[in-house]
Order: structure tokens, then sequence, then C-alpha cells
RNA sequence: GGGCCGUUAGCUCAGUCGGCAGAGCACUUGCCUUUUAAGCAAGGGGUCGAAGGUUCGAGUCCUUCACGGCUCACCA
């Protein structure tokens, strides 16, 4: 008889004993970590206690059980003997319980022997009944399919999982109330998109059966944001889950989470410091040091980020000046020296991003702020001044991957069409990334965005460096799956 | 999509040269009234990822497929 086979016997036991296996409330309890807390040797024998968790463990012990309970906040062990119950109680408990059962206990507190403080079991409800036996006590779960597939089992046996996710919804909370504080405004805008803009990527294309149209799910909600911003919702963010249709690997997940935040009359500098100003603010809320370690390397995320223009750095480490590579024939011989090769269209940006790609980023581990962005890269964002080659555009890099991009917001609806022209000459040369023209965008410029510093976080990647963990996977509650063979 | 590695009991894993399918935990039964990775004794539990092939004989060798991990390509 497998072991389904035995619990469920049990749990027809509890119903022939009129005992509803699952669904009774059990409201009021109180949390095991205050318990523990407050206990004191002088504590009255006879105050009781209620408390409500989930088996973790069953100690059959001589004429007596020892149980361990776990509720959100912490571990009791629970205590029933054969003298002091019902004995017909008692042996039924026994012969009912299992481990992974969601019990609601009530009794007086004591210390072991042993020094545990323990709650003797004077009175037991049963909340639910598990018929399944959770994984290896000690072992835990550590199959990373099955890890991802059954993530509440990894959650309840991994310690350290759930730790993890708790720290990535607390960052998320950090963030929102230093935005809140800040008087920024959280809205929300469409996912579903007639248009898939604001990024250079490939979508996910849906379809609308009542108006017989393809939708695409967005690649970024930054237009809708500018839009606002138009519509005199100065200070504004979302937390925007994206869609991506492209690779999956240990840094990317097809849907992910970004922070996007507009800030009007301010420009990239201001968000820079932003942006510093957030991830410090959050790193300290949940580093005591200010410091993790990230593949063997300490990160300290307290000490002043570095900044470089993008220029510089490409020449410090591809050995060329940028500039140079606007000669096509140039730019072959340096990929060929680098033995890198291409499968976009063999364009200068297309090159430039490449070469930064393979030689800068993955150098990039702490904290580092490139600065000045080729134009072509970047259709979205202001010209400088001083040179309308580059823009006003940062983008912050950490662990060798890019964690936030910012800029100042290209607000000319003339210099926008201009660009959104050069990338349909991109998309016609086959570049399925290259943005759409978006007239509905450019309509809305023509109303007049006001100077606007704009920037986006990825949640999924910064809670991957702050806590350490080099997999997307671990920091996504349920990753992007094959569906299994069978169930 | 390419390359490499993996898939054996509910979980964690062994399985040598091709020769009876294994251990620990979990489970069942018995003993044990302050244990805590409780202990002691006994027991049950397998479509060896799937399909085909080689062989007297396949968990083991070969082929194909599925799923996963790492990596390359793509990407944030």
């Amino acid at each position: 008889m497998d072991e389904k086979q035995q619990r469920l016997n049990k749990l027809n036991r509890l119903v022939q004993q009129g005992i509803d296996p699952y669904g009774h409330p059990f409201p009021d309890t109180e949390s095991i970590q205050h318990i523990k807390a407050d206990f004191s040797e002088k504590e009255n024998v006879e105050l009781v206690h209620k408390i409500g968790g989930r088996v973790m463990a069953f100690r059959d012990h001589g004429k007596s059980v020892f149980l361990d309970i776990v509720d959100e906040t912490g571990r009791i062990q629970a205590y029933i003997k054969e003298s002091t119950a019902n004995p017909d109680d008692y042996h039924f408990f026994k012969e009912v319980v299992d481990v992974g059962d969601i019990l609601g206990l009530k009794g007086p507190l004591f210390r072991t022997k042993r020094g545990e403080i323990t709650l003797e079991v004077k009175e037991w409800h049963f909340l639910a009944k598990a018929l399944l036996p959770l994984p290896e006590k000690w072992h835990g779960l550590k199959d990373i399919e099955q890890r991802y597939r059954y993530r509440y089992l990894d959650l309840l046996v991994n310690p350290t999982v759930k730790e993890n996710f708790v720290k990535r919804s607390k960052m998320l909370e950090h963030i929102r109330n230093y935005l809140y504080k800040n008087d920024f405004l959280e809205v929300e805008t469409p996912v579903l998109q007639s248009l898939a803009g604001g990024a250079l990527a490939k979508p996910f294309i849906t379809h609308h059966e009542a108006l017989d149209m393809d939708l695409y799910l967005r690649i970024a909600p930054e237009l809708y944001l500018k839009r606002l911003v138009v519509g005199s919702i100065y200070k504004v963010f979302e937390v925007s889950k994206n869609f991506r249709n492209e690779g999956i690997s240990t840094i990317h997940n097809p849907e992910f989470t970004m922070i996007e935040i507009y800030w009007a009359f301010q420009d990239y500098r201001a968000m820079m410091k932003l942006t510093e100003e957030i991830i410090k603010y959050v790193v300290k809320q949940l580093l005591p040091d200010g410091k993790t370690v990230w593949e063997g390397v300490t990160i300290d995320f307290l000490t002043p980020f570095t900044a470089m223009e993008f220029r510089d750095i490409f020449y410090q480490k591809v050995g060329t000046d940028m500039e140079e590579l606007r000669d096509l024939n140039q730019a072959k011989r340096v990929l060929k020296a680098e033995s890198i090769s291409l499968n976009r269209p063999l364009t200068w940006e297309n090159i430039v991003d490449k070469l930064f790609k393979e030689k800068v980023e993955s150098q990039l581990i702490n904290p580092t702020f490139i600065t000045g962005y080729p134009v072509e890269l970047s259709p979205l964002a202001k010209e400088r001044a001083d040179n309308p080659k580059y823009t006003d555009r940062f983008e912050l890099f950490i662990g060798g991957m890019e964690i936030a991009n910012g800029f100042t917001e290209l607000n000319d609806p003339f210099i926008q069409r201009d660009r959104f022209l050069a990338q349909l000459k991109n998309r016609e040369k086959g570049d399925v990334e290259a943005h759409q023209v978006d007239e509905d965008y450019l309509l809305a410029l023509e109303y007049a965005l006001p100077p606007t510093g704009g920037l986006g976080i990825g949640m999924d990647r910064l809670t991957m460096v702050i806590l350490g963990l080099n997999s997307i996977r671990e920091v996504i509650l349920f990753p992007h799956l094959r569906p299994p063979d069978k169930i």
C-alpha cells in the first residue's frame, strides 16, 4: 500500500469519527515566535495557548509523542502523552496524524529537560490533512526541476528559499515606500498593446477575438508612462511585468519585472542619482554591512557608484575608438580579431553594441554607471546638447549584468519621428527588434512632453545581485519551464 | 537552435567489467513517558524518463525522443 493510500485510510478514520479533515477556521492563534519569546519560567502552567501550523516532524517516544509545529513565524515543539491526555484520544491522535498535516492545538507551555519550550497538547483540531509525504527532512528538495515545478514544496522544506522570496518582496516594498515618500504616483498601464514599443525586443503576439485583431504583450510600459507625463502626472512609476519573446537563460526569463520611473523637469543625471539612492536605501534595509558576495567577488553597494563614459570604457576594453568603427571594413577586422560573429544586420551600432556586451559588460561587477550611449542605440533618448551623435543616457551595471537604464527623454516630436523612421529602415533590413513607428505616441509628443528623466530598474536582476544569487530562476517564484511530459 | 552533463523507491543518492534492484530518510508493525537528524528490532515499497535495437542476458552498450541543468548563440 503506498503512502497516499495509507493517508487516505487515516482520512477516512477521521470522517468516520465525525471529524472534517478540511476547512475549519481556527482564528486568533498566537504566533509561535511570540509564544517562545514571551515564555517565562514563572509562567502559569495552566495558561492555555492556541497555535496553528503544519506538522514538520513526528517523534513517537514510548507512551508519548513529540511534534514539530511550524507556522509563518517559527517552529515550536508540541507534546502529547497517554497519561495526561485521554488515552483513547492519545491513541487516536497517534493513528491519524502525519507529517505534513495542518493542526490547530491548544495547551500550556513547559520546558523539557533539554531546555526546549514545548506546548503540551490538551486539545487538537484537524485543519487540513496532507495526503502526500513531504520531501526528505534534512536533504530537502534538491532536484532543480522539481524545486521550480513544485515551488510550494521548495518553500516548505528549504528555509533559505523562503527567506529569499520574502526579501524580494521587502525590496519592492522599500522601493515603493521610497517613491511614495517622494511623491511619485503609482499607476497601471496596458499589458495588451496594439504596438509593442518602449524597448528594442521581440514581443509575444496574442489575439483579441471580439475585435478580431492581434495584440502584443508589452515589452515595456515606457511610452504609456510618458503619455501620462504629457497629461500632467509629473512624478509617476509603474511596477511592470514585461514580456519578451526571446531566449531563456540564467539571466533571462520570458516575463520579468521592471520598475519604471518618470520625473518631469529632470534629466538623466537626476535619474542616476535617484537610481543610486533607491538601491542604497534598499540595500541598507536588507544587508547589514551593505555587501554581498557575487560569484566569489565582494560587491560593496554603499560606496559611491563609479561612472564612466561609454566611449572611454569601450576604448579601454576593446582597444579601438568606436568612432573609427564607422568604417565598416575596420569594424569587421576588429570583430574578426576578437572572433565575434554577429547575426543581426552588420551596422555600426549593432557592432558597437555587440563589442560592448562581449568585452565590457561582464567585467562591470561593482556598481558602475556607463553614460553617453550612441544615438543609434537609444531611439527614445534625448541627444546631447554638445554632440548629437550621443545621448543623455546611462545604464547601471552590477555583477556583469545590466540592472538599470535611464535617460533624458526625447521630447522633440520631429526628432522622435526621424528616430522612428531610422528604426524602420533597420526593420526593413531584417532587424526584428527595431522599434516600430508609433503615431499615437508622436501625437502625444505634439501636445508637448516636458523635459523628463526616465528610469527602468530590473527587479529580478537587482534581487539577484543583492541576494548573491546567480540564476534568475532563484528570484522568480515560478520561472518558465516547459510543460511536463505527463503529470 | 548547437555542445556537454543528468533522469534509479515519496525524497537524497549508490549501482564496479553487461550477470538476483541497493542504502539513508520517509512509511508500516513492535518496544520505549522530557525526545529533537530520538533510539532499538522487524517489514512493505521499483514501468531504473520513454520507445526501439544489440545480446543467452541491459539500470549498465547503441539509436531516437521527452524533460531538466550548465554553456554557446539571442536578449534585459
